[in-house]
DNA sequence: CGGATACATCGACACTTGTCAATATATCGA
DNA sequence: TCGATATATTGACAAGTGTCGATGTATCCG
């Protein structure tokens, strides 16, 4: 898909959020992050691909219960903010987890 | 104003995100808790908080380059979300972290 | 090739949110 | 008691976001 935005590194992008006052810069990228997580769908869709290991676009719509638009932009968020990879095979496309992305955003709360 | 939400428990709600699938209301409140945090204002203030131990909300405007009704804004909505708690002594609001709150946060990031 | 399928994009809409000026409330000091 | 100060609340506005129907695009299958 469209490496859009910032090329996601998968270290979040500073020290935990604790232990010294955050940089401008960082709480702005920080906040995106956070912000893709800051969805009910969005959480869900994550917990059912990261349960499954991979799955496809097809088969989040029923378990959501959101149109094929809703989860598209959905996926495109979680995507953009570097919390999961999709990989297109023949008509679909799948997703899985960046764990090291997740769990950088977990250092950060330590 | 409406009750201060839900009465914030310390958990977060529910266990880690990627080892089970996510039930429609545990991700309803998780995705009010990261709201909280999905905010550059927010984050950096949550930093001040954390470096000072505890601060008062007229030493938060300067450095956070923010209006006083802003300041209480912020403050009240990390205080929703249980991420600090505040105590009034005199004519100061003072702020502090909330450790176990955040650290449930990251647990579910776990 | 042509129809069907999986996904992305667009346009529109309601709703939420961050921000500040103005104002209200509470507390202190003189 | 009165004025000053710290914070909260209100009202308003621009900007952002979640949602879906309609449409576009790529891919497969017969």
């Amino acid at each position: 898909m469209p490496k859009t935005k910032v090329p996601v590194s998968s270290r979040a992008c500073c020290s935990p959020l604790l232990a010294e006052p955050l940089a401008e810069a960082d709480a702005v990228e920080l906040a995106r992050a956070f912000a893709a997580l800051a969805d009910p769908v969005r959480l869900r869709l994550l917990s059912l691909v990261a349960a499954a290991g991979e799955v496809c676009s097809c088969d989040l719509e029923r378990p959501l219960g959101k149109s094929q638009p809703t989860i598209s932009h959905h996926t495109k968020a979680l995507a953009d903010a570097g919390l999961i990879v999709g990989e297109k095979r023949g008509r679909w496309m799948w997703w899985r987890i960046e764990p090291e992305r997740i769990e950088s955003l977990r250092a950060v709360l330590a």
